[in-house]
DNA sequence: AAAGCTATCCTTAGCTC
DNA sequence: AGAGCTAAGGATAGCTT
């Protein structure tokens, strides 16, 4: 489930769930009795608020977590003492936010290095021309020895095809890869890009 | 529709629904991403609240854009302004946390993803003594593939050397793969890339 | 008290008008 | 906009464990 993308959709939509949603409070107030307040802001901003008995009287209650607040020949001492202790739960709140924030920017930045590393150890597969000067050198010399690995299995073959005469049993199986080197230079490139590790090139066989 | 008289069935009942009513307004959030506060007091008086961001904040909101609900209290005055513009300032700095710690949390999800992954897909990476049995087991039986292939590979070029004389046209039809060499080679490229595991295991053409 | 089950009823996305 | 329709999936009352 995911966030509606299409804004002629969404305000359709949003009808249909707010009200659907304030029915099931309204359902929850008639079953149950209970003292229900709901605000919704709309993806246009404007305000929509469903209560019962009233919106004001359970967000007052909410806030002051006081039943008696309706009461308002009550002593405000009682209201006041409400209202900081509020705060003070405010401040706690705050500060346990402050806590979990410091933990996920770490975790953040592990993974803002990971991701370069990420980018580090893999930079050959990015676009050509995004690749600096010393990478395609090094690009360049991977691709010089790949060419020279190829051109050697290239002549051991070369040398069997020169010398052979008889073929054994061994023609109906074939051999490992054709003598051009074509294939091998295919099932490089294709299924075994150039893998680096530290530092140095090497390759699949 | 009406009140639930059984008071047994009365508690589980606020329960479900109170539970279904906060699962439609997660839902709503989700789907259209706006600002939603609900707060529910059980029969028994105790509060239950379901915020997006955040419960104050949104109460807040609604009633800074409300500020009627102020005035049904006819003894708010200036030092209660002072006390609620207080809490407002609270909230405010409570709901740019809570915005930071949205994206915080994000990126620490993102970063256990790629831990894990990384965990599955290149534990061969780790050092050797961080393994744990199953996964030597795996290396091992994989060394050993990869080895006999090697051999079955040099013992076919092997023998085209030694007994090759003369070579009917290099089949254009027939070498593609092999079926002993090249086929365990693909297979276990793809199940087994031994490739990225430790600088010395490298093997030239 | 809390979780699982199921028959029944409800909600809703996508559509048309 | 909003109302109506429908198939498909969701919610839940009452029950058991």
């Amino acid at each position: 489930m995911k966030k509606i993308t299409k804004k002629n959709n969404l305000q359709v939509n949003f009808s249909k769930r707010r009200s659907g949603l304030f029915k099931k409070a309204s359902e929850l107030c008639t079953l149950c009795g209970v003292e229900v307040a709901i605000v919704v802001f709309s993806p246009a901003g404007k305000v929509f608020s469903f209560g019962h008995p009233q919106v004001e009287s359970t967000i007052d209650r909410f806030l002051t977590r006081s039943p008696s607040v309706h009461n308002f020949n009550a002593s405000y001492n009682v209201v006041e003492a409400h209202r900081d202790a509020n705060i003070r739960e405010l401040n706690a709140h705050l500060a346990q936010l402050v806590d979990i924030l410091e933990v996920e920017k770490r975790k953040g930045q592990a993974l803002d290095e990971v991701r370069k590393a990420g980018q580090r150890q893999w930079w050959w597969q990015a676009p050509i021309d995004e690749l600096g000067s010393s990478e395609l050198q090094l690009l360049r010399n991977a691709l010089q020895e790949l060419k020279m690995n190829v051109e050697k299995q290239a002549d051991l073959l070369q040398a069997a095809v020169e010398c052979s005469n008889c073929w054994p049993i061994l023609a109906p199986s074939g051999i490992g890869s054709s003598g051009l080197g074509s294939e091998g230079n295919n099932e490089m490139h294709t299924s075994s890009p150039l893998h680096k590790f530290d530092q140095s090139l090497y390759f699949d066989f």
